[in-house]
DNA sequence: TGATTTTTTTCTGTATACAAGTTGTATTTA
DNA sequence: TAAATACAACTTGTATACAGAAAAAAATCA
């Protein structure tokens, strides 16, 4: 049971973060327990426990009788998310301009440190789980018990989302990846400095960049679309 | 295992809820699981699951190789409580009010016909749960999985708030358990007018009441308290 | 051939046995 | 007597076997 430090529970439970956060486990993608069981030499039993504290955090649905399944997202959602984020995000920045511990301000530049490896030389996955990363400990250090369930759902499906949106490298993109990265160094100055209204703003502003990205590929080159129109086109 | 269309699994989840929410189980309460497993007739398998979930809601706090535990209420979590509440309350009540659905509407004045019987002849725990089902029933309807998280989250806790600060069978108590229950009416009235403004305002009037009466158990007969002003006065 | 029913197979849910870990108690030693 | 250690009782974690439900495949009938 102590393999190394590390269970293979944990393993099992990093392992379909990480998946579903990448989109490697797509949504909506069933999940097979004899499968995993091999694969990570555990039996079902503690399997399905891991199930049901990753369909607690969002990261799967669970139907009886039916195999589990890596969460949704639809149309629906996508709007859910556009309305919750801004504030939960700026509420969570602010909290933890007033908050963090300076351990925990070393987490936050380490993620910073492997965000910035990624940009340079990471595929999307790794920005989008360093990014995810830098994000949660921002998260850690509001320490609100009741706000960081949602925060922690959000993020869930922003990764999700980035992976989605974020994927052509257009020279807008890689633009915007390098204004996200120097808002991170100034999130992370305004929370040593304490100062909370200055992080609240920057929330809005990160926000703002990423609703954009996000809006740039949905709505492609936003121009009057005839009817029916295709799936998506590609932006300049 | 198809008992009566609820399952054993769901009628111990249930009472669980139930024993947290009115305080029956005892905050840092440990459970054991042979005692359940015996008194619901499950074995411990299924039983682990339903941990596992509820802890996920926020009502067990779980620890590898010791026993479960019913989540803790501490000082902090209550100085969190306070600065998460009013803005999931009124986010949520706004939503409410623009997605309700015929059926949702149907259920949430079930739940005030509830609500209005138990302030007449229930008992403390029969309130706080019939209140708690009114806003859980708001929660539904504003249907944000996002923000869901976090108001199911806050609800559990303003539940076990109010049985320890509501119970003192005064008249200022009374008077505001009268005013909350119209309030609750007004809330309805809004929702079903698809008024989001209104029930935003509902919201934090309702949410100032609650505050308010906590706030009098908290500091009793508040009057001018010497040094270290306290937190805050209240509003006129 | 196509639709429908029956049978088979596969997968999920639960019970139980056992392994590993923790806590409390008794015994030893200084 | 006080601290430390060893032992015993108990509790939690995991594997496995089996029961029940859903899905897939085969067989039947029009």
């Amino acid at each position: 049971m102590k393999d190394d430090a590390k269970s293979r529970k944990d393993r099992l439970r990093d392992h379909l973060k990480v998946s579903i956060l990448t989109l490697s486990l797509r949504p909506g993608a069933d999940l097979d327990e004899a499968d995993l069981s091999d694969a990570f030499g555990l039996s079902r039993t503690p399997l399905r426990e891991v199930f049901r504290q990753l369909a607690g955090e969002g990261y799967l649905d669970l139907r009886t009788n039916r195999s589990a399944r890596v969460s949704e997202m639809s149309y629906t959602t996508l709007r859910d998310f556009f309305l919750a984020a801004p504030m939960i995000y700026g509420a969570i920045l602010r909290l933890a301009a007033l908050n963090a511990t300076p351990a925990q301000i070393a987490d936050l530049k380490a993620a910073q440190e492997t965000f910035k490896a990624a940009l340079r030389s990471g595929s999307g996955a790794d920005r989008a789980l360093a990014n995810n990363r830098f994000h949660e400990v921002t998260g850690e250090m509001s320490g609100n018990v009741y706000l960081l369930p949602s925060f922690n759902r959000l993020l869930i499906d922003h990764a999700r989302i980035g992976m989605t949106f974020y994927r052509p490298q257009g020279a807008q993109m890689s633009e915007n990846l390098s204004v996200a990265s120097q808002q991170h160094e100034a999130i992370i100055a305004a929370i040593e400095a304490r100062d909370d209204a200055a992080a609240a703003q920057l929330a809005e502003d990160h926000w703002n960049l990423s609703r954009d990205q996000i809006e740039l590929f949905v709505m492609p080159d936003a121009l009057d679309v005839p009817m029916g129109a295709p799936p998506r086109s590609k932006p300049a």
